[in-house]
DNA sequence: TTGAAAGCGCTACCAT
DNA sequence: ATGGTAGCGCTTTCAA
């Protein structure tokens, strides 16, 4: 199957070239050749080398998406992503690396060797060490989910502040006062972020914040287990009627550990996790949480990335720009209003 | 950025085919060039260009995977895929077809075009009418999920009829003698081998089916709901202990159901789902489930493919082969003994 | 309007 | 052990 354009130039006689510009409609060829290739790639079933296209032109209209994990909310962004791209003709190759930093830069590498026109990355690397990578190559890059530290570039992320600031909001439209915040691991931006967004929003509704009632789970395994372990053991001197959980683990295992403690909601206590989308409605009682918008952070990605190649120099404010994503809350019932 | 072979030769001194071979290891080189060569490259951070490389060698290292929707079991199978690709130093270009046949078809078109050396495909077009495509190129396709018709090939699919079957002896062995099932259309072969597994399943225990608690249902959406509805409402006349649904959205549609009418199992009946993987355990109760495999159906999958793609030739037995993978049974509380 | 030729970056064959 | 050269399939000048 040597099916090239010259076959097709064979055929009709023509030059290599001429079948080149007739099937791509670029330069000038007559109606009549055009035609004619048009048929001839047709009855030959051309179909044309995109590897070859991409080495002459530099161009491969293939992106790269890193991902820590193919799953929950990153399969949105994936979901989100992929179409997004496949509307303006991209493909994307995917890789996971698992939480693991060395795979992530082998997987950087990997992606530069593809000469993959873009990359979007949710790295897992607290130093981001790849910089110099990064950096000396002129292929744009999108950050998501986690921010790199000290380093200038683009990136599309959720508005964490805001995110626990709707959660509090709402919670105070029910009546609550005392409420408990369980959130990850403060050195992380996102942890802060949501942190000081529900500092923020207490302060905003005059209410006062127990420092007792704020866990900051340092270790990633079990820290939403027993952050809520310890409220539940210590609300005889520490009460609340409200907790909130920033991350989807730790909601969790937050809630493993409530039920373990033979406590439910929202009758011992009202309950707001994060990321706990369940689509197929199958949780009871349902839970009201907060809400990443996946598919719309890889669409704006894939907007922002597009926008990077075709324009082949863009505005310095344009360039390293962190778009922001708002969070939204979708609301179950493990929340009640509190009985005065 | 010029950062080719050429670089590294000049600055040596040395032919790019000199240069070309140290990197690659490849004919004979002296130990001195080859270390010279390895460190201009690594000072000039060289990074070969695969695109080149592929034209070149008429082979990428890419393979395709597309599905109808990633998340889900999807999500475990491209996970599967990925990891294992990744180890092969593969990547995967993956594609959402959206249940859409027409996307599909451009997909696989895109794909081809790419040149991957391999094409994952669970198709969604009933007629597979893209044999012309499939047929003329000598890249190897693997199916898995569902089986196109009439088309010999390569699958790897679940082990069908023992998903029922496993679900029907786990019954039994609980003392259920009146059970149901809830099928998909039986002219999907999924649904129609699950169905005779599970009537296999009721013969081997000399258990009389009463086609009364079989619900074949036809229509894609909501077909789990209004199928529970059928038997709970006619259950005086058909009286079961015990129901299997075997596709996943029947299980969610059939859970919904069965709680809309104040039902609860396994107080009133066991319940068995499909792919109900629910891997942070969040259902309450939990729910006993037939699952299938999906990373090591992408595991396996990829192995089919990389032999095919190594082994020029294979054996006919061994090009269009059947792999079954077998479901395994999570035991959860919606299946209980039954009471004598 | 068409064709000839160069070349994208690399590998692999054949000389030396 | 090394270099020259052809060529993968395509696009894109430049001439005709």
């Amino acid at each position: 199957m040597a099916n090239g354009l010259k076959e097709i130039a064979d055929e009709l006689n023509l030059s290599i070239s001429t079948v080149s510009r007739a099937l791509n409609n670029t330069g000038r060829v007559s109606a009549e050749t055009r035609r004619l290739v048009m048929d001839t790639a047709k009855k030959y079933n051309y179909s044309p080398n995109r590897i070859a296209q991409s080495l002459r032109q530099k161009k491969t209209n293939i992106v790269g998406l890193i991902v820590p994990d193919i799953g929950d909310y990153f399969s949105e962004v994936i979901k989100g992503t992929e179409s997004e791209l496949s509307a303006h003709n991209y493909s994307m190759i995917l890789a996971d690396s698992h939480e693991d930093p060395l795979k992530e830069a082998n997987y950087i590498k990997l992606m530069y060797q593809s000469q993959v026109d873009g990359l979007m990355l949710a790295t897992v690397s607290d130093t981001f060490a790849w910089t110099d990578v990064y950096e000396s190559s002129d292929i744009p890059v999108i950050f998501f989910d986690n921010e790199p530290a000290d380093l200038v570039c683009s990136k599309v992320v959720l508005n964490n502040i805001k995110a626990t600031e709707i959660a509090v909001d709402h919670l105070v439209k029910l009546g609550h006062k005392k409420i408990a915040l369980i959130c990850g691991n403060t050195k992380e931006s996102t942890a802060k972020y949501r942190r000081d967004g529900f500092m923020e929003a207490m302060k905003k509704h005059n209410l006062e914040v127990d420092q007792n009632l704020i866990k900051e789970g340092l270790y990633y395994l079990d820290a939403g287990y027993s952050s809520m372990e310890e409220l539940i053991l210590s609300r005889e001197d520490h009460p609340f009627t409200a907790v909130i959980v920033s991350t989807y683990r730790m909601s969790c295992s937050a809630i493993h550990a409530i039920k373990d403690y033979g406590l439910s909601y929202p009758e011992d206590f009202s309950f707001i996790g994060f990321d706990m989308e369940d689509r197929d409605r199958l949780f009871s009682p349902s839970i009201t949480s907060v809400l990443q918008p996946g598919k719309l952070i890889g669409k704006l990605m894939v907007h922002k990335l597009l926008q990077s190649i075709d324009n082949v120099e863009l505005s310095p404010e344009e360039e390293d720009s962190v778009s922001f994503v708002n969070p939204v809350i979708k609301l179950g019932q493990s929340t009640a209003a509190i009985k005065k």
